[in-house]
RNA sequence: GGGUCGGUGCCCGAGUGGUUAAUGGGGGCGGACUGUAAAUCCGCUGGCUCUGCCUACGUUGGUUCAAAUCCAACCCGGCCCA
C-alpha cells in the first residue's frame, strides 16, 4: 500500500495492511463515512474524538508481541487525541473466536477469564508510567475499558434471533475458516457462528467510529458495520494490520506455535530472540513494531536485525536495560566462549529443590531447565550442556553439594543461561 | 434417529496377535558450519536421581501364555440418509 494512499497522518498510517471503507480522495466533498482523513477532520471541527475500538480475548495469560501492533496503533490514535475503547471479550472468550481455528476452541471458565484479563491489563501498562506503558491509561478521557459482558450476558432469545437474521448461512460459509473447515469435513459447532455476531455487537454498544484488527478479523469487523447500520449508527472504519509473523518468520506469531515474545520477558531474552528472526521478517519487525525511520539504516542485514532488537527491548525495558541485554547477548552467545557467561546477567535458578547428592541430568531437570530428566540426560549426551563454559559430558557425574554449584552458570544450547543460586 | 467409515506418540501417518516405546515424514531440541540465522550435514525426540523400573495406541471391560492389533459396550468425529 502506498504510503499517504488514506493521507492519513504518518503514526496512524504506518503498517496498516487495509483500511476500508476507502472512498476516493477526489472528487466531490470529503465523505465523512467513505473517508477516514475526513472522519478525523470532522472529528477535529467538532471537537469529538473518535472512539476507536479494540477488542482482546483473554483466552491466555500473556500479551507478546504479535498482539502489541495492535495495541500500539491503539495508542497512537490515543496520542493524536482520540478515546481507546478496550474491550476485554469477557463474554466473547467462553465460545472463541473460530477465526483462524482449525478446532473448536475449548471453552474458558469465567474464573479463569477474569484472572487472564486482570493480567492483559497489567500487561498494558494499568497503573504504569504512560511513557513506557503500552497504552495510555493516565490521561482523561483517552481509555474506556470495557467488557462485553456488561451488554451480551442480557440479550434475550429474541434478540440473538434478531442479531441471527442479519446474516445467511452462505455468507458464514464464506468465510474463510468455516468453509476451510467445512470443506475439510472439520467440525463447526453451531456456538461459532455466534462469534462473529457478538463481535460485531459490542461494535453498536460502543458506537465504535473505527475497529482495530488484525488482517483475518475482516470478515467480524465488516460484521459490525453491517450490525451498527440494522441498529441506525453508522457504520465503523475498519483498520486491519497485518498479522505478525512468528519468530519462525513463517508462521503466525502464537503462544501455541511457541513462537513468541512475551511482552514481559526479560530484556535479555527478549533481546537474543529478536536480533535471530529470520532475515525475511526483519522488515516488518521494524515498520510494526518501532517507530525508527527505515530510511536511515544500516542496509547491512545483520545490523537492521540488531537494530530492530535493541528498539523493541528499549520500548518495553528502557536504553539501558537494552543495551545491557544486547552486550550480553553477544557475550553469551557469540561468545569468547564461556568466560564471559559468568559475568553477564543471566537469570538465576535456585537450587532449593534440588536434593543433594545431585546427578547432572537431574540437577537440570530440578532447577527446571530441562523439561524432564530424560529430556536432560539426553541433552547432556548430545553435547549441549555447559556448566561455567566446560562440557559436561557426563549425565550421571554427582555433585555432592550445593556449594560446589553456587553462582555457577548452567547453559543448555546457544541460548538458555541459569546461574545457580542457594535456595 | 438409521447406515457407514474412523479415533495411534507435539502434528501427520504406518502398523491387524508375539523379539521393540511402536516404521516413516513434519515440527522441536542439541552438535558442526555461518552474519546469531537460513541452507547443508550429524545426533536426539514418553517418564523416572536410570545399567533397571514404570506409563502409553479414544474409554471401560473381556478373550488369550501374549493385544495398538480379536470381542463387547460406551464416548467422540466425518460422510450418506432422515
Amino acid at each position: 500500500m502506498a504510503r499517504g494512499a488514506w493521507e492519513l497522518p504518518q503514526a496512524l498510517e504506518r503498517g496498516v495492511a487495509d483500511l476500508f471503507p476507502a472512498g476516493q480522495a477526489e472528487g466531490a466533498a470529503a465523505d465523512a463515512d467513505q473517508q477516514l482523513a475526513a472522519r478525523l477532520a470532522e472529528a477535529e471541527r467538532d471537537g469529538r474524538p473518535l472512539r476507536v475500538k479494540l477488542g482482546i480475548d483473554p483466552t491466555g495469560s500473556d500479551i507478546h508481541l504479535g498482539h502489541s501492533i495492535l495495541f500500539r496503533k491503539l495508542r497512537a490514535f490515543q496520542d493524536a487525541g482520540h478515546t481507546a475503547v478496550l474491550i476485554i471479550g469477557d463474554f466473547t472468550a467462553r465460545i472463541g473466536d473460530p477465526t483462524g481455528k482449525s478446532a473448536t476452541r475449548v471453552q474458558l471458565s469465567a474464573e479463569a477469564v477474569e484472572a487472564n484479563a486482570a493480567t492483559y491489563l497489567q500487561q498494558l501498562g494499568q497503573g504504569q508510567d504512560p511513557q513506557r506503558a503500552l497504552l495510555d491509561f493516565s490521561t482523561p478521557g483517552r481509555l474506556e475499558v470495557r467488557r462485553n459482558s456488561e451488554w451480551l450476558s442480557g440479550l434475550d432469545l429474541p434478540q440473538v434471533i434478531e442479531l441471527l437474521g442479519i446474516s445467511t448461512v452462505g455468507q458464514m460459509l464464506a468465510k474463510e475458516d468455516f468453509a476451510n473447515r467445512y470443506g475439510s469435513g472439520t467440525p463447526i459447532s453451531l456456538h461459532e457462528f455466534l462469534y462473529p455476531f457478538l463481535q460485531g455487537y459490542d461494535s453498536v454498544a460502543i458506537r465504535s467510529d473505527l475497529e482495530l484488527g488484525g488482517t483475518d478479523q475482516k470478515f467480524n469487523v465488516a460484521m459490525g458495520r453491517d450490525l451498527q447500520r440494522h441498529f441506525g449508527q453508522r457504520p465503523q472504519f475498519g483498520m486491519l494490520l497485518p498479522i505478525l509473523p512468528g519468530l519462525d518468520g513463517v508462521q503466525k506469531m502464537s503462544k501455541s506455535l511457541a513462537n513468541t515474545v512475551g511482552l514481559s520477558e526479560d530484556p535479555l531474552s527478549m533481546y537474543s530472540k529478536l536480533e535471530k528472526v529470520p532475515d525475511a521478517v526483519v522488515e516488518e519487525y521494524l515498520t510494526l513494531l518501532t517507530d525508527l525511520e527505515l530510511a536511515q539504516l544500516p542496509a547491512n542485514p545483520r545490523e537492521r536485525q540488531k537494530a530492530m532488537a535493541l528498539a523493541v527491548t528499549r520500548q518495553r525495558h528502557g536504553a539501558e536495560a537494552a543495551l545491557q541485554a544486547q552486550a550480553d547477548a553477544a557475550t553469551l552467545v557469540g561468545g569468547a566462549s564461556g568466560s564471559g557467561a559468568a559475568d553477564a546477567e543471566v537469570p538465576e535458578a535456585s537450587l532449593a529443590a534440588v536434593n543433594f547428592p545431585a546427578k547432572a541430568f537431574y540437577l537440570l531437570s530440578a532447577v527446571g531447565i530441562c523439561a524432564s530428566s530424560s529430556e536432560a540426560r539426553r541433552q547432556i549426551q548430545g553435547g549441549g550442556v555447559k556448566l561455567d563454559g566446560e562440557k559436561l559430558a557426563d549425565p550421571n557425574h554427582e555433585f555432592a553439594d550445593a556449594a560446589a554449584l553456587q553462582g555457577k552458570v548452567l547453559q543448555l544450547g546457544k541460548k538458555t543461561f541459569r546461574r545457580l543460586v542457594a535456595g
